[in-house]
RNA sequence: GGUCCGAUGGAUGAGUGGUUUAGUCACCGGUCUGCAAAACCGUCUACAGCGGUUCGAAUCCGCUUCGGACCU
């Protein structure tokens, strides 16, 4: 059996992945599946900037407009059933393409999260009462009575870090430390990263642009058809919240879009970070697809 | 021509003689193992220019430049 090769396409909101992912998967006569954590979700194409109709039909997506906006979904979740997928894809074909700026599927899917007991909602909804009643300091001195080599390299600052390490303690009665065993699993396929991005100021005009484009497409109807939904995870969600809040009254129109166009530059930046410091990834110009064509041709050889 | 008002970091905006630069926002940098398009952290030392008073000035005085209002 020849070994395969995953292709996995990262970078900020838009650098020109999808576009790109088209390029290569037809190139690598590849199916894509996708690692954007809110594509996954039905109902929300344009905020989301889904690949299109006609792009779609040219290459075989996975895990996009896959799950309810109601379902839970998180990046243990989606470890799973994405190797699933993509060992059935390897069964067909010697290349698959992956595509997504969520920093942390990309790690669930390449390097893999340790086993951690599903957490119930019940206990969780109950550590988020008390945040509200005790405070974070409190819930923090908590950790460090249960896991005090986490508390000492935890961001305390950070509930949401404090919460899920708390929850992991009580859930299983063990050190949330003791359950992270900090390795990359390995995988039976090769593995090569490349990344989009451009000069700053570009790339941020062309968020803005892409922004004005969502809006004219409907992205205000969109929001208002799953405004009912807005409290689940999956509306969580750059374009939506905003949305919401102008549904709401708090903010108008005009600001809504600002808003929209500047979380968006900020998410980006973030992505940013997180790429960066992935030492495995090569950055191109998203234009420059002949020379990223030959850099994965090159690469995936040297690996076979 | 004259009178008056104003000039603070990318934006906004406090501060009328004296420990560290107010604050907010933006920008920038960073963190990251189950809500990740989430959550969180850090940095950004400016007082229009020149001169003077003073132990010490963004803060007082003078001149210059720029902006605004008004008068003739």
């Amino acid at each position: 059996m020849s070994i395969k090769t995953l292709i996995v396409i990262v970078g900020p909101t838009g650098s020109g992945k999808t576009d790109l992912s088209i390029a290569v998967a037809e190139h690598f006569s590849a199916p894509i599946i996708s690692t954007d954590s809110r594509q996954f979700y039905r109902g929300i194409p344009i905020g989301t900037a889904q690949p299109d109709a006609e792009q779609l039909q040219r290459v075989e997506h996975h895990f996009i407009a896959s799950h309810d906006l109601t379902d839970e979904f998180n990046c243990g979740a989606y470890e799973v059933v994405a190797l699933k997928r993509l060992n059935e894809l390897f069964s067909q074909h010697d290349t698959v393409v992956a595509v997504g700026g969520s920093g942390l599927y990309v790690k669930a899917l390449c390097e893999g999260m340790d086993d951690m007991p599903e957490v119930d909602a019940e206990l969780r909804q109950r550590l988020a009462e008390r945040l509200q009643n005790e405070g974070l300091e409190l819930l923090a001195e908590e950790l460090r009575q249960r896991d005090a080599e986490f508390y000492e390299v935890i961001d305390r600052k950070n509930p949401a870090r404090v919460l899920r390490a708390l929850e992991v303690c009580i859930a299983t009665g063990k050190p949330y430390s003791s359950l992270r065993t900090g390795t990359k699993r390995v995988r039976d396929f090769n593995i090569v990263k490349i990344g989009t991005d451009m000069p700053r100021d570009i790339l941020y005009d062309r968020i803005d642009r892409r922004v004005d484009i969502m809006v004219e497409q409907g992205l205000e109807a969109e929001a208002r058809s799953v405004y009912h939904l807005r409290e689940h995870n999956s509306l969580q969600t750059v374009g939506y919240r905003e949305m919401f809040d102008y549904f709401d009254g708090t903010i108008s129109r005009e600001e809504a879009i600002e808003l929209i166009k500047r979380n968006s530059r900020r998410y980006a930046k973030r992505q940013l970070t997180w790429f960066r410091r992935d030492r495995e990834i090569e950055w191109f110009h998203p234009a420059d697809k002949s020379d990223i064509i030959d850099y994965l041709e090159t690469k995936i050889c040297t690996l076979k």
